[in-house]
Formats: C-alpha cells, sequence, structure tokens
RNA sequence: GGUGAUGUAGCUCAGUUGGUAAGAGCGGCGGAUUCAUAACCCGCAGGUCGGUGGUUCAAUUCCACCCAUCACCA
C-alpha cells in the first residue's frame, strides 16, 4: 500500500454557492489524504469545477452574463470556500479547459474507433420559443394521478406516483412557459451494454466500492444475461454550453461524460506545472486513482466511468468510495429553517472550520449512510471534546512549564501506570505491538494510536476520534490525579511537578498527532507551542525531553451557541409565501419524506418567536367576497375583489383554485392581509393577500370569522 | 410494489465473530476540586438492546416474519 496515489473529490457544479452538504464529502477526502501524507506517501489530490450543461447556460442567461464569466466567478467562490475549510487540493481546475477538451475528444475518438458509439434517432420535448430541447428537469405539469400542479417529470411530490415527463397532464416548459411540443433528433450513445461482463469484474474487486454500493451495482447490472443495462446517451443539442463533438456540428458532449474527464484534465495540468509526466503516471502499474463523491453520483462513477476509461484503454479506478447526504437537525437541509447554511456565511459568521472538521469527522464512518448534524450537539461535542478534552490537557500544564522551569521539559519522565485511569473500554479486542508495556502510559497511547491508524485507513473517522477522545479522558484523569497544582505548592516537590507536566505535554503531543489530520491548522499552532517540526506519523515512536517549549496561549475558544443562532438566522431566506398568494413562482410542495422529517424536528425547529410589535407589523382584516372568478390561462389563481369596508375594495389573486369553486366563494368573510405591497402578477396586480391553511398534503382551506365580523374589522 | 440500510439509556451514538460487558459522550442530579476560557475529577441511568416466533445449553448479537424510519429503483 505504499502506491502513489491521484485522489480526487466530486467536481461541484459551477451553477451553485458551496455549502455544509458539499463540504461533508470533502473533509472526508482531506483528512484522508492528510493522513497519508503523516505516512509520508506521495499523494496528489485534484478536484476542479463542473461547469458545462444546461444548468449553468441558463444560470448565466438568467443573469445577463456568459457561461464562460459565470463559470469563472463560481471557480473562484469554490476555490476560496475550499480553502476556507482547510481543504487543501493540489489543483483546481475547470471542466472548460482546453486540456479536458482535449482529453475528452481523445478518449471518445478511441471509442468511436473501437466501434462502441451508435447513432440513435430520439424523441424529445423541446420548447418552441427558447429553439431548444428541454432536459426532464425543466418540464413540468399536473400530476397525472392526483392532478397536483408544477409537478416535475418523474415524479409527483404530493401523491408520490412516478411516470414519465410525456405522461404529464399540462406540460410547460419552466424555461419559457411555452407548451413543449416532441420534436426527434440524432444522438451519439455509448455501447455500455458491451461493458456489462467488464463491469462484474470492476465492481467486484476487493476495496473498490463499498459493501452498500456494491448490492446497488450488482442491481443494476444484474445477473449475466439479464442484459439490465442500456447504452448510454452521451450527446446534446445546440443551444449548449459545452465541447462540440468532433465531426457532428451543433452535437456538444453531454456534460456527464466530460466532467470526470476534469478529474485527469486538471491532474494533466497539475502535472505539467511540476513537470511530472501525465502519461507515465497513468501507464505506471505503481500508481492508483481513488474518488471520493456523494451517493447520489455513484451511478456515474461505477457504471459510466470504468467503463468509458477501460474501453479507452485508459488506468480505471482503484476506488471509488461514497458519502452520504447531510441533514441538519435531522431534516433535510431547508433554507426556511435557515439550515441551507453556506461554506461562506459560516466563515464569515466567524465560526471556526476546524469545528466543522472535528465534529464530521466524529460523525462519519465507512459507510454510505446520510449523517447528522445536529446544531445542539454539534455545539456540546467540539466544546466537550476539544476544549474541555484534547485542549485543556496543555491548557492546564503548560503554564507550569513556562512559569516554574523557564519553559523546558524534564529530561527524564516518570514511568506512569495508567491502570487507575483507564476507564472500560467499549472496544474489544485490542490492537497490541510486539514489546507492548501495559504499565506504561505512552506504551498504551502509541498501542491506541494503531487503532486509530487502521480507522483512519479504513475511512472510520468517526472509530479515530472516540478513541482520540478516549485517550484524552485518561490524560486528564491522569492530572487530576497527580494534582500538579498542589505539587506547585512544594517546593519539595519541584521534581515531581515537572515530571507530571512534561508526561502530560507529552500525551498532548501524541494526541495531537492522531488528530492533525482533522485538525491541521490546531496542529500547526501546537507545533508552534511545542517548538517542534511538522509532526508526522511515525514521530509517535519518539518524546519530547529536556525540550524549550513557547508560552501557552489559546489553542482553541469554545463555540457560543449564539454563534450557531445568527448562523441559522443569516441563511434563513424569506419564508416562501403561503398558496394564497401564489403568484408566477410556483408553490413550494414538500416531499413526502422531509414531511416526516419535519415533523419529528417540529418541536425543537419550530420558527424563532417574535414579538408583539412584530405581529402587529402585519394588518389583518375581514373582507368580504364581493366577486370571484376563474383567470384565463392560470392554473391555479382566482381573482377576488374584496370588500374591506373604510379600506375600500381591493383585487386580490390567490391560489386556492383547486380547492374551491369560485361562485361558492361570493358573499363569504375571509381574513386578508391589508397592507401586503401590491404586486404586478401575469394576470394584473395583485393588491393583499387572503390568508389559508394548508398542511402536507393536498388541500387548502380558507379562515373564515364567526358570525358578527364585519368587513375591514382589524384581526388582533 | 422491489431492493438495500437503519431501529441499543432523555438526546447523539458505540459495541457484541452468540456466553459474568449491555457501554460512552452530552444533558440532568449529587459530591469533590480550583491548575485550566465555570474547564477537569468522582458518583447516580436499573434501558423487555423496535416487535413476534425459531435455531441453540445460551441471542441484544444467527434465521424468519412483522412494524417504524430512510435511501435507491420500478
Amino acid at each position: 500500500m505504499s502506491r502513489e496515489l491521484l485522489v480526487t473529490n466530486a467536481l461541484p457544479y459551477a451553477n451553485g454557492a458551496i455549502h455544509l452538504g458539499h463540504l461533508v464529502g470533502y473533509i472526508q477526502a482531506d483528512i484522508w489524504v492528510r493522513y497519508q501524507r503523516m505516512l509520508g506517501r506521495t499523494v496528489h489530490y485534484i478536484c476542479a469545477d463542473d461547469t458545462h450543461g444546461t444548468p449553468v447556460m441558463l444560470s448565466a442567461e438568467a443573469a445577463g452574463i456568459t457561461p464562460e464569466q459565470l463559470i469563472e466567478r463560481m471557480h473562484r467562490e469554490h476555490a476560496r470556500d475550499f480553502a476556507g475549510f482547510h481543504v487543501q487540493f493540489d489543483n483546481y481546475h475547470t471542466t472548460h479547459s482546453p486540456e479536458n477538451k482535449t482529453l475528452v475528444e481523445q478518449i471518445y475518438r478511441q471509442l468511436r474507433a473501437k466501434d462502441l458509439i451508435a447513432t440513435r434517432t430520439i424523441e424529445q420535448f423541446y420548447d418552441p420559443v427558447k429553439e431548444m430541447f428541454l432536459p426532464d428537469r425543466f418540464i413540468k405539469g399536473e400530476c397525472p394521478k392526483c392532478g397536483a400542479q408544477d409537478q416535475y417529470g418523474d415524479s409527483c411530490e404530493v401523491c408520490g406516483a412516478t411516470y414519465a415527463p410525456t405522461d404529464l397532464k399540462n406540460p410547460y416548459s419552466t424555461v419559457s412557459r411555452a407548451t413543449p411540443i416532441r420534436k426527434t433528433s440524432e444522438h451519439f450513445f455509448f455501447k455500455l451494454t458491451a461493458c456489462a461482463q467488464y463491469l462484474r469484474e470492476w465492481t467486484g474487486a476487493a476495496g473498490r466500492l463499498q459493501p452498500e454500493a456494491l448490492n446497488k451495482m450488482k442491481e443494476w447490472l444484474g445477473e449475466p444475461g439479464e442484459e439490465k443495462l442500456a447504452d448510454w446517451d452521451i450527446s446534446r443539442d445546440a443551444p449548449y454550453f459545452g465541447f462540440e463533438i468532433p465531426d457532428a456540428p451543433g452535437k456538444y458532449f453531454y456534460v456527464w461524460l466530460d466532467a470526470p474527464v476534469g478529474y485527469l484534465a486538471s491532474f494533466r495540468q497539475y502535472c505539467e506545472r511540476r513537470g511530472m509526466d501525465f502519461d507515465a503516471f497513468l501507464r505506471s502499474p505503481d500508481t492508483e486513482m481513488v474518488h471520493f463523491i456523494g451517493k447520489d453520483i455513484l451511478y456515474f462513477h461505477a457504471l459510466f466511468w470504468p467503463a468509458v476509461l477501460h474501453s479507452a484503454g485508459m488506468k480505471v479506478p482503484a476506488a471509488v468510495w461514497a458519502n452520504g447526504f447531510l441533514t441538519v437537525n435531522g431534516a433535510k437541509m431547508s433554507k426556511s429553517r435557515g439550515t441551507f447554511i453556506t461554506a461562506k456565511s459560516y466563515l464569515d459568521l466567524g465560526l471556526n472550520p476546524e469545528w466543522l472538521r472535528y465534529y464530521y469527522a466524529a460523525r462519519l464512518g465507512a459507510s454510505m449512510e446520510d449523517i447528522d448534524l445536529n446544531l445542539g450537539d454539534f455545539v456540546a461535542r467540539v466544546n466537550s471534546d476539544l476544549v474541555g478534552k484534547y485542549v485543556n490537557i496543555a491548557s492546564r500544564t503548560a503554564g507550569f512549564i513556562n512559569t516554574m522551569f523557564a519553559g523546558r521539559l524534564a529530561n527524564e519522565l516518570p514511568v506512569v501506570d495508567p491502570g487507575p485511569y483507564l476507564h472500560p473500554s467499549p472496544f474489544h479486542g485490542l490492537v497490541t505491538r510486539p514489546g507492548f508495556n501495559p504499565r506504561d502510559i505512552f506504551d498504551r497511547f502509541k498501542n491506541e494510536g494503531i487503532a486509530i491508524a487502521q480507522a483512519y485507513q479504513d475511512r472510520d473517522f468517526a472509530h479515530a476520534m472516540r478513541l482520540a477522545m478516549w485517550l484524552a479522558d485518561i490524560a486528564n484523569r491522569y492530572i487530576d490525579d497527580r494534582k500538579p497544582w498542589m505539587l506547585a505548592k512544594d517546593k519539595a516537590s519541584r521534581r515531581e511537578l515537572h515530571g507530571v507536566c512534561s508526561v502530560a505535554l507529552n500525551l498532548f503531543r501524541l494526541l495531537t498527532i492522531y488528530l492533525k489530520p482533522v485538525l491541521p491548522v490546531l496542529a500547526k499552532n501546537v507545533e508552534t507551542l511545542l517548538q517542534i517540526p511538522n509532526l508526522r506519523w511515525e514521530d509517535d515512536k519518539s518524546l519530547l525531553l529536556d525540550h524549550h517549549i513557547s508560552s501557552y496561549k489559546h489553542l482553541l475558544t469554545r463555540i457560543d451557541p449564539k454563534q450557531i443562532t445568527a448562523m441559522t438566522e443569516a441563511n434563513k431566506q424569506t419564508l416562501s409565501p403561503p398558496p394564497t398568494i401564489s403568484g408566477p413562482a410556483s408553490t413550494p410542495t414538500t416531499s413526502p419524506g422531509a414531511k416526516a422529517a419535519s415533523a419529528a424536528a417540529a418541536a425543537p425547529a419550530g420558527p424563532a418567536t417574535i414579538g408583539i410589535e412584530d405581529f402587529a407589523k402585519i394588518d389583518l382584516r375581514i373582507a368580504r367576497i364581493v366577486e370571484a372568478d376563474h383567470v384565463e390561462g392560470a392554473d391555479k389563481l382566482l381573482r377576488f375583489k374584496l370588500d374591506l369596508g373604510p379600506l375600500g375594495t381591493r383585487q386580490v389573486f390567490a391560489g386556492i383554485k383547486s380547492a374551491y369553486d369560485p361562485q361558492s366563494l361570493v358573499g363569504k368573510l375571509v381574513v386578508a392581509v391589508a397592507n401586503l405591497a401590491p404586486r404586478k402578477m401575469r394576470f394584473g396586480e395583485s393588491q393583499g393577500m387572503v390568508v389559508a391553511a394548508s398542511g402536507e398534503g393536498p388541500g387548502i382551506f380558507l379562515l373564515s370569522p364567526d358570525a358578527g365580523a364585519e368587513p375591514g374589522m382589524k384581526v388582533k
């Protein structure tokens, strides 16, 4: 396992900011890479922005800039965010690069030469206004089963039904709102079906995929003879932001073909900069390529990517490791709850990136399971583990070395039996090495270090952190037992004090080695404190004796829960409007999955409380519906004329068509927001809103006052 | 509906290749201490290890079924 490694992280898409969910995988890979380097292994850690495709093209257009300008800006922001979390790539390139274009074309020509490219005519939805083919996600319509509005082309978020985009009723293009038409076009396909047997071999190799991922692959591949795979459509028609296919004007490579090639393109740029031989690296049997990805893109990395590489005669990945999604407080990240937290906002608010690195490490195992960022747990764990346990060891002993011994560690350490400080470890199967002396606390630490190293190697960081904190507890008990503050009072015990503090700081040094992949900056500061060079893993074999250290300065501050509140507040976007004022923007719906999660989290994660003065800002009034009709061309809206008594009459639109027949509403009393800023809609101006209740399921319910209320009365 | 995963103390989670091992951290309560950014140390949780059957001398740990949750697929 001393091979030279090329390690990559999935390329973030150049269409949005990096958020805490992205960071799980990047921090995971960065920790793993740092660990490998502490062992002295050569690792090239590579990433890039994924820049092509329809979403980038349309986003740029919406922003009034060129795709090149957009991806340039995103590239800068992404690189900044990763650096901010100490994710230290050796190279961060872009898929929109000459290196990538060359490589993609080279691979494509290889596939074509091997007769692995087919052409076929397919029919797709086409936006006649925008004059472009529409990816499924840009088509919405009514659910063919339950009739819910604004559903995507694959499944209904209201009733859970699944279907093809062609099944949608009243489909429309989310780009232009036009009704899409069907149109045929010639597409290029990669003959993935020819690779089934190879893929069975590739996926089955030991250590290549996680067991769960392998299960999934078996599902996708099927048994020999089952032919579950289909050929892969790798072309898209203009207009498309990407690379044009050689000898095929107007046809572009699908973004998912050139995205993974971006790993190699970025690596090639890096090789050229460093004077390394790119081709030789790929040819060598002593080099390995390892991809860290999110579980959502396993399909692309464990099927298409190895198949394409193998077919093109190139080095295939040694391993593809997927991480799960991030939930926050047990639920999907939510913009309205403020748990859709961007990397930038975390850093801008002054939160320490190593807090998050530690917390992720403490929760990350090698499996594809989702991990949860429980914000309360985050505060408790970081404060308790890092400040209360780990840093505290130095904090409570370095001062004595500084003031009583002129900053010099003892030249000889007492032998300390860890026995009294060992609490029953929950970890059976103690790893031991030859010559292990269980009666020596340093041996005990080093012995545990072997298990920690193994855990890092296996990407079971949670286990590594647990072991490290178990050691930190031992060190603290030792200090507590020997009571240096008592020893300091008696001149006769000077020598003993010196020994105890020197032992403690040496234990602290070992722990720093074990935590360094996770906490690189903190470790750097410890190296400064101890006045030692760059710690490597093998340094746990030595001790610091008769050595001068600097004066102690705070190594890490605690998290103030107020910082967490500030962060969620800063990320809280304007609450989506309730269905009643649905304008051109679509009504947000909640997926069945999020429903349960939000119910579970409902108690602790409700909206922030407000004062009466906030409530008073909303001018709620009783209103009588004097007119109500359908709106020509609107899917969901009804138009009302409301009588607000002394306030006159108002025209208001409300998105309740699915729930009410307008005629039945005339004459009814309802509750209206009178001071809502008027809003121009496609069908006229809405001068207020009618309030209604709705739950997670279908159904909208207007509020109405008890008998006796009159139009214009204030609701308070 | 299919496939896979998960379900252990109030919370977050370890662990058990089946047997005197049912545990940690956090929170809470009590005590001790004052070196340390009120940190640290000691004590207190009697939890049917989701439910029901089965295999076994013995199951929380293996098997079957069921329930709940999650993910992917159709």
